[in-house]
DNA sequence: TTGCAGCCTCTACAAGTGTAGAGTAGGATC
DNA sequence: GATCCTACTCTACACTTGTAGAGGCTGCAA
């Protein structure tokens, strides 16, 4: 599963999201895909995702003069790389203050409370039965 | 309270918890408190936070030939600006799934798992009461 | 009054990122 | 064969970030 966490930057995310959804694809296709959201021309997509190629975050595969793209990194990964950059630089690597702080900073619907809880139903579970072990 | 979140970069959180803590201070100060942790010169440290200051991010009196530094965003506001970027980025702006990812991914001692599910319960009361009103 | 200690300002530079134009090569079309 | 479309490669440039040296001003100590 390779390298820990590259952090992407906010272009990179915006490919990424394109690749995961459409991989194996070609630049052009991650271009037009995008065109909506940003305004970018072919060339800058092309550069981003050479670059990234170049990181380990795609992988490509070369089939005649038609360069095929496939993320090297899975979403989880990236997603997780990202949380934990966030709660190590802006909570002092603390996860229950960040919970917390997400918690009390918005609003949530009866329904996601309710799953929210589940979860943490389900986690108790889980560790009173790592701890009886 | 002014703009809404600049993002800062890994140094700039690294000052920025030195002058949360420190404020009002000078550079010197803040690349002492640092010390430790980060091997920076003097030069480093003041270019840094004079950048900052140039966004905003910083306020700055001087006073002689001495610049004391405050900081111009609450560590609330600054957590928030991460916090919203990463569900915006990695999550697509969807707070559950990112709550989720979370409790799912670490370990929580019993401890935590009580604060959190006391959190829900108030998170829960609150919404009702707002529904009813 | 001469230095020294502190803190400051200026300037610089390399790497990384966002952005894109200009030109090229291969396959399809007339 | 000439043309055209498509995807590609190369090159470039400006801005941001990390990093820091060189040299300047000021007040206190000797």
């Amino acid at each position: 599963m390779a390298r820990a966490s590259h952090k992407l930057t906010e272009a990179e995310w915006a490919i990424m999201q394109a690749v995961w959804k459409l991989q194996p694809c070609a630049a052009p296709t991650v271009q037009e895909a995008l065109a909506g959201a940003r305004k970018w021309s072919y060339s800058t997509v092309k550069t981003i995702m050479d670059r990234m190629a170049a990181k380990g975050l795609l992988a490509t595969e070369k089939i005649r003069n038609l360069v095929l793209y496939r993320s090297a990194v899975t979403r989880r990964q990236a997603q997780r790389g990202e949380v934990m950059r966030t709660i190590k630089q802006a909570f002092n690597g603390a996860l229950t203050p960040m919970m917390q702080f997400l918690l009390e900073g918005h609003d949530f619907t009866e329904q996601q409370l309710g799953e929210l809880e589940a979860l943490i139903h389900k986690k108790r579970r889980q560790s009173s039965k790592r701890r009886k072990r």
